[in-house]
DNA sequence: ACCTGAACACCGTTCAAGT
DNA sequence: ACCTGAACACCGTTCAAGT
């Protein structure tokens, strides 16, 4: 008499992103799962191959949540930061998702589903082959970065090396730069950098070749 | 009569070093450290406080190695450039130190020369305070995450999803998109991306502003 | 002082057994 | 079929002991 199964993926993945929103990615095990859900350990084998599927799982409950309709924005520029501002906000209510998040990204379907209608805005706004190409990958590897950034830590945070107390015989520019540092809101900090890029990425688009063309791409 | 250290702290960071380009990440242990150097696990400990003192001397390994001179280059945008090949040469001769960097950089003092002299540039090129904060992170981020993208593998990598075989109607765009990714090396992908964040650097610098003066940001 | 080996508290996972 | 508990091969690290 086979017994129904107890478990849905779902109700696994919501478990390991309690125990991860509780525990933080090092208290994030097997045992601890289980324990979550009130099972013995190695039943979760029989829902996960094993603890790298699991993390997938928990990835893919993150990104799934990520709205990836097309943006209303009028501007193409307007919609990537919508869609970036997306990601940002599901990432940011799960912080330690983000070490997972880079191991598994790959193989989420939602991180794809994000990338489709990126690449979909890009298009629209003129970006072919290879140029569509590159331009996908920067804002994939900016949002990426900023996001890992954002979850270590900015130089201020405690470390051997503090950039309040920097040398200023060895470092000048950095103490200055440190110095100014507090004055930048990590928003401002994170939607700066878009601006560059997506600045950057007008700059060449070849439908809106934007105030002056390309300028050194 | 106390013995004398038969270790210096070098000498630790290149088995340790040893270790991961053998090995990978997942096989640097204390216990495979130190078999490396002939001496009992917990040797170590007489050197280093723990694992993660022994990862931060082994990122201080990799990023000290990383020349941080000022480059000769006349534009500042090339000077950039210049750094950022010097970085990405020396990670990517061990690669499986990527994995580890993020979560010790701010505690390397190489990652804060070469973040000394970038910001160098920038303040050359006129940026000033939150300007200079916003820009220097904003390629911090870049380079971090495009060199991540880079270890943990293309779409086209090994994975449930491949971009291979995407479903053309659900991801209409990736596909196509997938199918120039091929055409793209990885140099290009790199600097493709880094030049987008240059250009749009270039259109926001007070001292050359470029063909057309800021765009978005 | 410097180094060693046993031991402890964890992991992920295999295996044999229970319903 | 689904679930359990003991056991195995690992970790990092503590501790007591050797020179």
């Amino acid at each position: 008499m086979p017994r129904p199964r107890s478990l849905t993926p779902d109700r696994l993945a919501a478990a390991a992103l309690a125990v991860l929103d509780r525990d933080g990615a090092a208290g994030l095990t097997m045992r601890a799962v289980a324990a979550e859900l009130g099972m013995s350990t190695m039943a979760l084998y029989r829902y996960v191959e094993d603890r790298d599927q699991l993390e997938l799982l928990l990835v893919e409950a993150v990104l799934g949540a990520v709205d990836t309709s097309m943006p209303t924005d009028p501007e193409w520029t307007d919609k990537i930061k919508t869609l970036v501002d997306r990601v940002r906000m599901e990432v940011e209510s799960h912080p330690a998702v983000v070490p997972l998040l880079l191991r598994q990204r790959h193989r989420a379907v939602g991180s794809l589903r994000w990338s489709e209608t990126v690449a979909g805005i890009l298009r629209a706004a003129g970006f072919d082959g290879a140029r569509r190409v590159v331009a996908l990958r920067g804002l994939l590897s900016y949002v990426v970065g900023a996001l890992q950034l954002e979850h270590y830590g900015p130089l201020s945070a405690p470390g051997t090396v503090t950039i309040a107390g920097l040398p200023r015989d060895e470092f000048p520019v950095m103490a200055d730069t440190g110095a100014h540092a507090r004055t930048v809101s990590r928003d401002d900090e994170f939607r700066g950098g878009l601006d560059l890029l997506l600045s950057g990425l007008q700059a060449v688009s070849p439908a809106d070749p934007g105030s002056g063309g390309p300028a050194s791409a």
